[in-house]
DNA sequence: CCTGGCACTCAACGGTCACGAGTGCCAGAA
DNA sequence: TTCTGGCACTCGTGACCGTTGAGTGCCAGG
C-alpha cells in the first residue's frame, strides 16, 4: 500500500503537470509544495510510483507524468468536486433562462459548458423513450396525408408522413386523435406500444387501415429515435490539447463527428452520480488520449439524458467535474419548468 | 494582358499547387505539363504573373505559389465546374433518399458534402421567411396555457409555448385554430404578419387578450427564426490543412462555432449560381486563408436555404464546385417530394 | 527512513556546413 | 521580338556536433 506522504506526491504531481503542461521533476516538487522533505526522497517516492505504474517517464532523464491508472487514483481518493464560484453560477443562471425552447436549451447548454471548462461539451437531447408523452397530434395535410407530431414532457417534438392507405375523413381523424391522446398523454414513450395494442380493433372497418398505419409509424417513431440526438459544442478548444497536434485532435474530432460513438460513449455512463473515463478506459480508440466526464441530467429525479465534457486526460478534474454537475442541476431545472 | 500562354502557366500552377501542396517551380511546371517552352522562358512569365500579383513566393529560392488573386482568376477564366462521375451521383442519390424527416435530411447532405469534399460542408435549414405555412396548430395544455405549432412546406417544425392572460375554452381555441389556418395556409411566412393583423378584432371581447398573445408569440417566432439554424460537419477535415496547424486550424474552428458568422457567410453568397469567396475576400478575420464555395438550393425555383463547403484556398475549386452543386440538386428535389 | 552528494543520461539548443531547388539576368539563336 | 541555354546567386533544409542543464538512480552516512 502507498503510504500517505506519496499520495500526496502523486497529488502534487497531477496538479503541476495540469498546470504546466510539462513533465515534473523532483526538484520543482520540493519547491512548489511545501512537502517537508528533500528532492532525493520525493525521488524515491516517485520511483514506488512508477514502479505501481501510477507514473512514468516520456525519457529517462525527464520528469514524470502521470498515466490513467494515476489520474484514476487522483479521481478517486485524492480529489474533491471543486464547487462553482458564486459569480459562475449566477452566469450559468443567465445564460440559461433565456431559452425560449429546447432547441435553444440545448445549444445554450452546450455553449455554456465548452466556455465554463474550455473544453469540448456534449449535451444529449431528452431521451424519448424516458419522457411522458404530452400530446399526440393528428393534421389533415391531403386527402390520404396526415402528419403525425409527437410532443414530450421535455419540450421535445417529433414529426412523421403518412401516407394511409385510403382516404380519412376529418372525423374519423378527430376520433383517432381522441383516442389516442386518451390512452397515451402523462405515459411514458417506452409503455406507449402496450397502451395502443389494440385500438384498432375499436375502429370501423374502413378506418382500420388507417389507424394500423399511423400507429405503425408512431411505433416506428419511438423506435428510430431511440438512437438519440446530441448536439456538440467547443471544438476550438481542442487546439489546446498540445503541440503535436495533428496526431492528437485528428481521431478526436472524427470520434465528434460519428454520433454513434459519442452516444455509446455517454450510454456507458451511469445512470447517476458523475462519471469519468480516463483514457484507456475509453472503448472508442481515437478517444485513448483524451478523459470524458458526463453526468445524467433531468426534470425530475430520473435522469432523461446525459451530458458531459470531453477533454485531454491532462484536465482539471475538480473544476471539470463542479462545471459538470452545475450545469445538469441547472438544466434540470429549466425543463422542470416548462 | 496576360498572353494566353501564360494564362495557361498560371492554370498549371495552380493544379500542380493544389495537388502537391509545394511551392511549384520552373522545372518541375515544363516536366508535368507539355508547355512547349523551356523552364527559362517559364520563368519569365511567372516573374510577369508575379508582377501582376496573381503568384508569390513564400521566401526568395523558393517556388511560386497561387495569390488569392491568382485562385480568383482561375475560378473565373481557367476552371470549369467538373461534373461528379455517375456512380458518385448515384451514391448521393441512394444517401439521400432514406431521410425520415427534415432534421434527417440536413444531416445527411452535411454528412454527404463533407464526405465528398473532403472538407467541412455547412447546411442552412430551410429559411422560414421563404418557405410556405402549411399548418398552424394550437393544443391547449392546460387552462391558460397554449402550445404553438408551426409547420412548413419543407418540412420544417416550430413550436413555442403560450401563456394566455386569461384561461381559454376548447372552442375558442378550435375557432382561432380554424380562422388562422384559413387564413395562411399556403401562404408565405413573410406575409403572415400582414395576413393576420386585424384577426382580433374579429373575437369575442373575452378571448381577444388570448387571441392577441398567440399571434403575438407566432410573429415572434418568425422573427427569431430569421436568424436561421444550421448543421455543420467534417471538421476533421481541417487536419488535412497544412502542417502548421494550431495557427490555422484554430480560427476557423473558432468561426465556424459562431453560427451568426457562417450565416452571414451564406448570406452574402448569391441567391442564384454558385458563390465562390477566396480568402481574403471573406469578410471574418479567421476564414482569411480558406474559401467558401456556396450555393443556393430549394424545393421549386426558388432558394430557400444556402449550402457549401469551407476549406483551404488552395482547395480542388472545379471538383469541389461540382460536389457543391449536385447535392444541392438533390436535396431540392427531395424536398421537392416531401 | 531521510538526506546530501555524485556520476550519468539525454532532450533541447545553437552553430556550422554542404546540398540543391529555384531564381534573375544576359547574350545569342530563331 | 521572343525563346533558349548558361551562369552566378539565394536561401531553406537537413545532417552533424558539441554544450548545457534538468532530472535521475544509487549510495554512504546521519
Amino acid at each position: 500500500m502507498l503510504s500517505e506522504r506519496r499520495l500526496e506526491v502523486l497529488r502534487a504531481i497531477v496538479q503541476d503537470y495540469v498546470g504546466t503542461e510539462e513533465p515534473v521533476g523532483s526538484k520543482a516538487l520540493t519547491e512548489r509544495h511545501r512537502l517537508g522533505v528533500s528532492p532525493a526522497t520525493v525521488r524515491n517516492d516517485m520511483a514506488a510510483l512508477e514502479d505501481e505504474g501510477f507514473i512514468a517517464q516520456p525519457h529517462t532523464s525527464a520528469g514524470r507524468i502521470p498515466t490513467d491508472k494515476g489520474y484514476r487514483l487522483f479521481v478517486d481518493k485524492l480529489a474533491g468536486v471543486k464547487p462553482l464560484s458564486t459569480p459562475e453560477r449566477r452566469a450559468i443562471q443567465n445564460f440559461l433562462d433565456g431559452a425560449v425552447d429546447l432547441d435553444d436549451v440545448v445549444g445554450r447548454t452546450v455553449r455554456l459548458l465548452a466556455q465554463l471548462t474550455r473544453q469540448v461539451a456534449v449535451v444529449q437531447y431528452p431521451s424519448l423513450t424516458r419522457s411522458t408523452v404530452r400530446h399526440v397530434e393528428l393534421l389533415p395535410l391531403a386527402a390520404a396525408r396526415v402528419m403525425l407530431v409527437l410532443i414530450t414532457d421535455t419540450g421535445r417534438v417529433e414529426q412523421r408522413m403518412v401516407d394511409c392507405p385510403s382516404p380519412v375523413s376529418e372525423e374519423s381523424l378527430a376520433d383517432l386523435r381522441a383516442r389516442l391522446n386518451s390512452r397515451v398523454v402523462g405515459r411514458r414513450f417506452a409503455d406507449v406500444p402496450q397502451l395502443v395494442q389494440d385500438l384498432p380493433e375499436s375502429f370501423e372497418q374502413e378506418d382500420r387501415g388507417t389507424v394500423t398505419t399511423v400507429l405503425a409509424t408512431l411505433l416506428e417513431t419511438l423506435v428510430e429515435e431511440t438512437e438519440e440526438r446530441l448536439m456538440i459544442g467547443g471544438t476550438a478548444n481542442l487546439t489546446r490539447f498540445g503541440h503535436d497536434f495533428p496526431l492528437t485532435i485528428r481521431p478526436v474530432l472524427e470520434a465528434l463527428e460519428e454520433q454513434v460513438v459519442l452516444l455509446k460513449l455517454l450510454g456507458e455512463a451511469k445512470d447517476s452520480g458523475m462519471t469519468v473515463r480516463i483514457g484507456h478506459e475509453n472503448a472508442h480508440e481515437g478517444l485513448n488520449s483524451t478523459s470524458v466526464v458526463a453526468v445524467g441530467y433531468g426534470s425530475g429525479d430520473e435522469a432523461v439524458a446525459k451530458l458531459g465534457v470531453v477533454g485531454p486526460t491532462r484536465m482539471d478534474y475538480p473544476g471539470t467535474m463542479g462545471a459538470v454537475r452545475a450545469v445538469a442541476r441547472y438544466v434540470g431545472q429549466i425543463l422542470a419548468e416548462s
